[in-house]
DNA sequence: TCCTTTGTAATGGTTGTTATTACGGTTACA
DNA sequence: TGTAACCGTAATAACAACCATTACAAAGGA
């Protein structure tokens, strides 16, 4: 489980811009939905534009829309384009390469936890925003 | 995925303790494998110990021994004794309640969470310390 | 030209994690 | 009955990650 809220918030920020299709949103107003800064917000849309999820019109009358449709992006993806996803070391330090145990302990954790985050991620694969949108929606 | 690098260490620690059956090990031993310092291990310990996993006896040549058989200590047992598992708060302030995505983001975002982490547990306890000790025994 | 808006750098505060020192309690053994 | 070898845990410092915030350059409409 990360330990940042930069999902939650890219989450977020998606129902908003697919809820209000085709009208561009300003980071300011995103930003008092999500209650914090609209600097956090831009930082967010811009990782979620590199991923290709969103675009930006800059300007007067400017803000955000979704690049997709709302059926067309799964949480996985709003996943990868927010989460570095580079995998820290199992061991803060190397183990030590003298036991038989300090060799062979990453390799099979590596792949234990590979196939663990591998079941995680098929969840937020099948879940679209679509979903989580007609889900707010439902409860209303 | 976690940020600390505990349950690899107590992984290590276990699979150490289920290689040496019966013998009990040290604290400054282990951390020799592990390549840390003995306190660190003996605060994994005590966490392992809490959850009823290790039992460690004082004194003059004490340390510490598997509480059960290795094919009766799933890697889950293992994250859950040295993890805190409170789940963090998806944002870091609460969202405005005047907004109806604001409103509703939050439960349906936990339930995806849940079922995602619900996902990623359940390859963890399928995977029993004695396959890791194997694992490693056979890439020798 | 002026105002609105995005994009991004820089900074400070907060929090979580690890390493380390220190010290009290426990136990085997001479 | 000492003494040495252990564990258990508190306290602290170093370090990194994260978020909020300020600041400012660049873009684009009126």
């Amino acid at each position: 489980m990360s330990k940042n809220c930069r999902f939650a918030v890219a989450v977020h920020t998606c129902a908003l811009l697919g809820m209000e299709d085709g009208q561009p949103l300003t980071s300011e107003w995103i930003a008092g939905s999500v209650n914090t800064n609209p600097v956090v917000i831009r930082r967010i849309l811009s990782a979620l534009a590199k991923a290709e999820l969103v675009t930006s019109i800059r300007g007067s009358n400017g803000g955000s829309l979704l690049a997709k449709a709302p059926e067309h992006i799964t949480l996985l993806d709003i996943q990868r384009a927010v989460d570095d996803d580079d995998t820290p070391a199992l061991h803060n330090q190397p183990p030590n390469q003298k036991c038989p145990v300090g060799r062979g302990i990453q390799p099979v954790l590596r792949r234990v936890l590979d196939r663990a985050e591998a079941a995680r991620e098929a969840v937020l694969a099948t879940t679209l925003l679509a979903e989580v949108i007609g889900n707010i929606r439902a409860c209303q």
